[in-house]
DNA sequence: TCTTTTATAGCACACTCCTGCTACATCGTG
DNA sequence: CACGATGTAGCAGGAGTGTGCTATAAAAGA
């Protein structure tokens, strides 16, 4: 068996591994054996790159983190210049910050897959402070992004003015938080393209 | 030993127990040993009441679905009369519903206790087909409490008529749950009272 | 008093789990 | 060639799990 293999590698299969049985099975069906399946690894070669089993998890926890975020701030870069430009006009301008936002919806099936995981961590991070800080400015974060959203749109213009712009971040945050989480555990409910018609109508009632 | 035992009395203190082990230690955590250890009982005892561990669970789950809807079922036969008697001023009707749909708020330790134990089955019952019913007609009962709320205060004129109520009932669906998930799994970003202060300002925003 | 029902209690078995070790193969380097 | 580093593999132990089964105690009815 060969010796150059990508630890960093390595470690993103097992973590996908980790993704896909708490997708499939849940939460407490992740054991070094399930993952040892999943990968087609031994159990011996899983543990050469994680001493402990609780690494695992955080690994995979600040994976899932990392991806998400990124995947965010990459969308973010790519919206903040084209409103700055102000070549945009208010319907565009609008309708690419609802856009940005939906991003945050479990639109298809990457972002699904993201969803019904992150949810299944943060549920499991309320008893496990090992994994609680991650959540931790992960959740202030997306209050933070939302503050930031409503005062460029505030900026713009395109805002009422008798908002409570503080207000309306919690408010947003909370919304999106609920149709994420409505749309991805009961999509029947919910359907994720309603969800981002919700969205779409929040964000128009905003509007001055 | 006694044989007046209350077979009822005794499942409900097993389902107590469960919400405990879950409440401080997750729902990974529920075991016969751990229940018997929480309630005194031996594990024979629990045995005698719930033949299979996975019944207990389920008992759990529908216990605590009939304490949350029979406590909001109560508080909307309060409420009802004192809408329809047309005694109560706009802001006094506006103030009661919004203290209505606030029961579905962490605001006090019962009902923060019941947020989080209902959310991890909630997590739970995604892939566990088994509780997975119970939250179905749960979540389309929630959704179609919001339309009726709200069509209740469109037919006493409350509401703006540009509204479409079937969105709005989404909306304000979601827009619960979320100020219900963040501030009880991050109550540090999003205190319960502030989600008050979010939802009464949602529905104020709705008023015509 | 004897029998039946209800309740409590716990043993034993077959699982699954994580982890400390050890064994072995492969490759790069001295 | 030989040696150390890297990767793969798996055994064995101790802990934890649910459940079938049996044993015993107490109350109720004959």
């Amino acid at each position: 068996m060969p010796k150059f293999v990508d630890p960093a590698h390595r470690r993103e299969v097992i973590a996908d591994a980790v993704f896909d049985i708490v997708l499939s099975h849940g939460f407490s069906r992740v054991s070094l054996r399930a993952i040892a399946e999943e990968t087609g690894l031994a159990i011996g070669s899983i543990r050469h790159y994680f001493t402990t089993a609780e690494g695992i998890v955080r690994f995979a926890l600040e994976t899932l983190v990392e991806r998400v975020s990124s995947r965010l701030e990459e969308r973010l870069e790519a919206l903040l210049p084209a409103l700055e430009s102000g070549t945009l006009s208010s319907d565009e301008a609008k309708a690419r910050t609802a856009d940005f936002l939906a991003e945050l919806l479990p639109l298809d099936g990457v972002r699904r897959r993201e969803s019904v995981v992150w949810l299944a961590f943060e549920e499991e991070a309320r008893t496990q402070p090992d994994l609680a800080d991650v959540f931790e400015t992960s959740v202030r974060g997306t209050r933070a992004l939302m503050a930031r959203t409503l005062e460029n749109m505030d900026r713009r213009g395109v805002l009422r003015a008798d908002l409570d712009l503080e207000l309306e971040a919690d408010s947003l945050a909370a919304l999106i938080d609920g149709l994420t989480l409505r749309s991805t555990l009961h999509p029947d409910v919910l359907t994720p393209d309603r969800a981002k018609v919700v969205l779409s109508a929040h964000l128009e009632g905003l509007r001055g």
